[in-house]
DNA sequence: CCCATACAGTAAACCAGGTTGTCTATCTTG
DNA sequence: CAAGATAGACAACCTGGTTTACTGTATGGG
């Protein structure tokens, strides 16, 4: 409420509320993940570290490289993986071809984050699908994928949201 | 790609497809409605200062009060509040009432801004009704409430998405 | 009535995660 | 082979959080 102070509503529902319910449901969903990896030894975790860490992926990265996926510049992107390496997700190697790269990989823990994310929100999917019945569900992927049309996998979310863009 | 290396596709999409496709709409409205607000002078404004102002709403607040509906500290809250007074979008006030209290009010310019993001939300919605059809769009709508059903003027996106929690 | 307590706001010190700008070391190429 | 491009690190700074501590102003029970 204390949206429009407007005459009288001349929409039946204020443009703000479907946006806002996207992100209701996505949050919805990260929160059911986040719980999951808290409860598996990951607490610590936030949001904005899921898009790391699925940026980084099973086969490693370099930071000039993890900062162009997340969207950010090298430095920062350097600061999440010393961030990350401090907590044990992250071992950075030299590369035998290249001895200005340094190979960034996931440690143990770092699989460990990625594979039981990927079950959790295969989880959410399942009961939302059992919630909504599958016609439902894949008519909602279909005016998703309508609305919003882009490649899904922007990871650059963490430079989105927060100062400065 | 990299998120799942395992053996075969059981499921017909991954868990983290409808999550993100949740995310990419609520960006791409949250972007239109900036790019609106940046052509009509205000650029500098992100999309968490979205919730900022609708937390402060056309009535005002406090600090303490704001904070709640953020869901950070009233420290937080008066940063905030101080930023956004030298940017020339709220104004604080003593209170007659009550010595401690200063109230927070919108300037013109934070109206403007308030005023502008509505009308923009509006916009999107028309385009995304003319694209998808009423009936679809009302379908959306209810699946949504089905799947995050809690309230939906939930401000505290601040501090969800960032450090520490 | 007054004093203890609660409450609003401010300030300081710190942290995380961004930015620019600069620097070194190492490819790569004309 | 020298010149330029690239990868990474470092420093200084900004924003927006946090905790801790403090001031000033109600408020209410003895």
């Amino acid at each position: 409420m204390a949206v429009r102070a407007g005459p009288a509503m001349s929409e039946p529902r204020p443009g703000f509320e479907l946006p806002l319910r996207f992100f209701a449901a996505f949050r919805a969903a990260v929160d059911a993940v986040h719980d999951d990896l808290a409860r598996a030894g990951h607490p610590h975790l936030r949001p904005m570290h899921g898009f790391v860490f699925q940026a980084i992926g099973t086969r490693g990265t370099t930071a000039v490289e993890l900062g162009a996926r997340l969207g950010v510049t090298k430095q920062a992107a350097g600061k999440t993986i010393a961030a990350l390496e401090r907590q044990g997700y992250v071992e950075r190697a030299p590369n035998p071809a290249d001895a200005r790269r340094k190979a960034v990989r996931l440690t143990a823990a770092g699989r460990d984050v990625l594979d039981r994310s990927a079950a959790a929100f295969d989880r959410v999917r399942s009961e939302w699908a059992d919630r909504l019945g599958p016609d439902r569900l894949a008519a909602l992927e279909a005016d998703l994928a309508d609305l919003a049309p882009g490649e899904l996998l922007r990871l650059d979310a963490p430079g989105w949201f927060g100062p400065d863009r």
